[in-house]
DNA sequence: AGCACGCCGACT
DNA sequence: GTCGGCGTGCTC
């Protein structure tokens, strides 16, 4: 045991995450004050470089000071108990290790930007400062400027100077001292608070109460305002609910004087306080609802899931549509929550929205916190801490929920375990939330549940081999029939002339049909916009981004066209910019399109479109999906969104587009996917009581994979891929490491690519690296881009191999021939 | 990733 | 000379 006073003698140093991409940890030094409070995992505030303040992670605490150079201090403790557990901070390195990012990177993804502090560099003018002759004119103008306000940063100052670097001018200030630079640090989270008012305790007592009811006779608006303070608060009965009071909000409402409030303030008789609320208690009014009771082959399964608990960490439950997997789930998560420990129910954003939360909240009520993107960052911030004060015992949430500062998970489940959208693109780190659930539930000693009707290839696989334990629901709930799917030849409907626009007759008199029974159609078609492309009728020439090699979409709504790669959009020109024929025709179907052509055909339906454009705030989500849900709509036309997560009642026939751009897409999962897809927006039809009908429309009815979808046979499925994925060594074979290689120059980026490539294969083998290849879009936001596709086997020494290729990809950033390059490594992409 | 710092050419 | 552009290297 150390003596006190030889503690004291002792620096504190900590090593921090900051949030940026740059590798490493850095050092400081922490004052006196916070070496007894500061912990792992507590935030600090600390300069980084010349200007910049930022917030930063602490990592490690140690007492070896650094040897080549001078630490700096940190400016700030933010907490005193880890807001970041130890634990998480070992699933960062992991992460970052694994794909192959900086833990900076990590840390700034995991953190939701309300924990962040922002620091804006202010400047403002030196009031001591008597010495105007110093000054060039620019320079006085500045001055003058900023006496007109408290104080500006930096961006502000460099708008008014009208120059790109104030810099130069703000440096001269300072060494003339006419100005002072300060910073400031402020929490960006700010907690709700509520105003409330109640009686004072005085007035609890009811004689009390009656002589001031008697005073008030000649107030008659101060009476009005007690009385009705009395109809919310029964004061008498219960003072307990006199002390938590009224929202001011609520008298507000009720029209009652403002002002005699406030009299009734300042004579004592009413009081002013203020809560700090959750942002989720204000739905709280939820009505308790009971577990659900599981009908017998809800039973079987969730006994089958105990049981492969038993043995099994990770469990594959593969239940098909509307085999009413919520209410296995539901009772799993009551069962680990009353056994004290944390669950966490991921999925993917699109299917976060809807139904599944309101049922959830019902049976959990505020245990439950829900992570989402769409949900404002005070609103995730309040999550976070509700998971590290022990309030959230229960997080439903997309994707990023895996970062949540759990201590002692049960229980991760992931539902429609198959989804893309587990997978981070950009920016890094590339993770995938099932996988890293996985790895945290491992750490944590938890159990895994993946859910699917159409599990990803990779997991079926590793349930087929024992990796995982697997259980199936055979049985749609209710004993609803799975829809009867019927394939339209487009290319023989073609021949024989009975094709309208997109669609064929087959199809029209089935949606009228639907139409006179009052039954609700959706169509899907993966493409939103009016049209993928525009082509002049006399030069052919097609219309395309400048920024990027695509061609441009021609939305409708707003008359222009875009750009889906880099968001570049133009009005839509009236010439075609080649020859400058007038003749300009728009090519192919967006959904918007398919609206328009719908709405002249069967001009008396009420028609709505569910895609990106159409759904870009929470609100209009909502909204639509409660018009489509009340039955304010006949046709809904859509994207994927359509067929993800949403259950419509009246929905009795589905129409498919396209789905053989799906089944050919150039992926090694094209086939995986595009049985997914169909599957999922097939399953749209028909929920309760009658069999819905699915119509696809292909060029080729005769594809393996279509039957496949129409017998729902995803064990077909699954073979036919699996043994294409052994022949070609794909994964859950091998373990692709993908790496596009960036620059402004084709040639450059195609050498650097080459080089790149070359000097992978010389340690790796010529086998394992495939490449350089051109993407199907080879220029994005005017950068070509080169593909380089590794492939390593799973016997192999993952650690090193990664190790090796973040080498030479860092040797390719800094490499002198290939200035401007940039390099994105994607770790299991795809 | 930013961003300061330094070097270099253009212009008052 | 001063101003702005661009390339380079560092951030505890």
């Amino acid at each position: 045991m150390q003596s006190l006073e030889f503690q004291e003698e002792i620096t504190v140093f900590a090593d921090v995450i900051i949030p940026v991409a740059i590798p490493n940890l850095y050092t400081y030094r922490v004052p006196r004050e916070y070496a007894t409070s500061i912990c792992v995992g507590a935030r600090v505030i600390v300069q980084f470089g010349k200007t910049k303040v930022v917030t930063a992670v602490v990592a490690k605490l140690h007492n070896k000071p650094p040897e080549k150079y001078q630490a700096k201090y940190v400016l700030e403790l933010l907490d005193d108990a880890p807001l970041v557990t130890p634990q998480q901070i070992d699933l960062f390195h992991w992460i970052s290790e694994y794909y192959m990012c900086t833990v900076g990177e990590v840390l700034n993804v995991a953190l939701p930007s309300g924990l962040k502090i922002s620091s804006l560099s202010k400047v403002q003018f030196n009031p001591e400062f008597s010495y105007p002759d110093l000054l060039t004119e620019r320079e006085r103008e500045i001055i003058e400027e900023l006496k007109k306000h408290q104080s500006l940063n930096y961006d502000e100052l460099a708008r008014f100077a009208e120059v790109k670097n104030v810099y130069h001018i703000i440096k001269s200030l300072i060494q003339k001292k006419a100005v002072i630079v300060f910073e400031e640090v402020r929490e960006k989270y700010s907690p709700k608070i509520l105003k409330k008012v109640r009686l004072t305790s005085f007035y609890e007592d009811e004689s009390y109460l009656k002589i001031l009811l008697g005073e008030l006779e000649k107030k008659p608006q101060q009476l009005d305002v007690l009385l009705h303070y009395l109809r919310y608060v029964p004061v008498l009965r219960s003072p307990e609910l006199n002390n938590k009071g009224l929202e001011k909000s609520a008298l507000t409402k009720a029209e009652v004087s403002d002002s005699a409030i406030k009299t009734l303030v300042k004579n004592g008789i009413l009081e002013q306080f203020e809560v700090v609320v959750s942002r989720f208690e204000e739905d709280l009014d939820f009505v308790e609802a009971p577990t659900p009771t599981l009908s017998s082959s809800q039973e079987k399964a969730f006994s089958e899931i105990m049981n492969s608990f038993q043995e099994k960490d990770t469990t594959l439950l593969h239940g098909i549509t509307g085999s009413g997997k919520t209410e296995v789930y539901i009772k799993l998560i009551e069962q680990v929550l009353e056994s004290g420990s944390q669950v966490l129910y991921l999925l993917p954003e699109i299917a976060l929205t809807t139904q599944i939360v309101v049922r959830l909240r019902k049976v959990f009520g505020d245990k439950m916190g829900i992570y989402h993107s769409r949900f404002s960052d005070n609103e995730r911030v309040e999550v976070w801490k509700g998971v590290v004060s022990g309030k959230f015992s229960f997080v439903i949430g997309v994707r990023s929920a895996v970062f949540l500062p759990f201590d002692n998970l049960g229980l991760i489940i992931v539902d429609e375990e198959h989804e893309t959208s587990y997978k981070q693109f950009d920016p890094a780190p590339r993770y995938h939330a099932r996988d890293v659930a996985v790895v945290i539930a491992h750490r944590q000693k938890a159990k895994v549940l993946l859910g699917s009707a159409t599990p990803s290839i990779e997991s079926f696989y590793n349930a087929q081999t024992n990796r995982y334990g697997f259980v199936e629901m055979t049985e749609r709930f209710g004993s609803t029939q799975l829809p009867d799917i019927e394939l339209i030849d487009v290319k023989v409907a073609r021949k024989q002339k009975m094709v309208k626009g997109d669609f064929s007759d087959l199809m029209l008199d089935r949606v009228r049909l639907n139409l006179e029974k009052k039954e609700q159609t959706i169509f899907f078609q993966n493409r939103r916009g009016y049209s993928p492309y525009i082509q002049c009728e006399d030069c052919d020439t097609i219309a395309s981004c400048n920024n990027c090699d695509v061609s441009l979409t021609y939305h409708y709504n707003g008359q222009e066209l875009r750009c889906h790669y880099c968001g570049h959009h133009e009005p839509m020109p009236r010439t075609c910019q080649a020859c400058g024929s007038v003749k300009l025709r728009t090519r192919g179907y967006g959904t918007e399109k398919i609206e328009e052509e719908l709405q002249i055909l069967f001009p008396s339906a009420k028609i709505a479109r569910m895609d990106l454009d159409t759904t870009r705030t929470k609100t209009a989500f909502q909204t639509l999906i409660n018009e489509v849900e009340s039955g304010g709509v006949d046709m809904l036309v859509g994207t994927q969104m359509v067929a993800k997560g949403l259950d419509f009642e009246k929905v009795s026939l589905v129409c498919v587009f396209d789905a053989d751009r799906m089944i050919h897409f150039p992926d090694f999962r094209s086939a995986e996917r595009a049985f997914q897809l169909l599957t999922q927006v097939a399953g749209r039809a028909g929920r309760r009581g009658t069999q819905g009908k699915v119509l696809i429309q292909t060029n080729n009815p005769s594809q393996k994979i279509l039957k496949q979808i129409i017998e729902n046979d995803y064990v077909g499925l699954y073979k036919d891929e699996i043994k294409e994925r052994e022949d070609f060594q794909y994964p859950p074979f091998t373990r692709l490491i993908q790496i596009t290689v960036k620059h402004i120059d084709q040639p450059i980026a195609e050498k650097a690519a080459e080089e790149l490539a070359n000097k992978l294969a010389e340690k790796l083998s010529k086998q394992r690296v495939l490449g350089p290849e051109k993407p199907l879009v080879e220029r994005i936001r005017n950068q070509f881009l080169f593909e380089v596709m590794i492939k390593l086997e799973k016997t192999l020494n993952l650690k090193a191999a990664k190790a090796f290729i973040a080498e030479e990809v860092m040797n390719l950033r800094l490499s002198k021939d290939f200035k401007g390059i940039s390099v994105v490594v994607d770790v299991d992409c795809g």
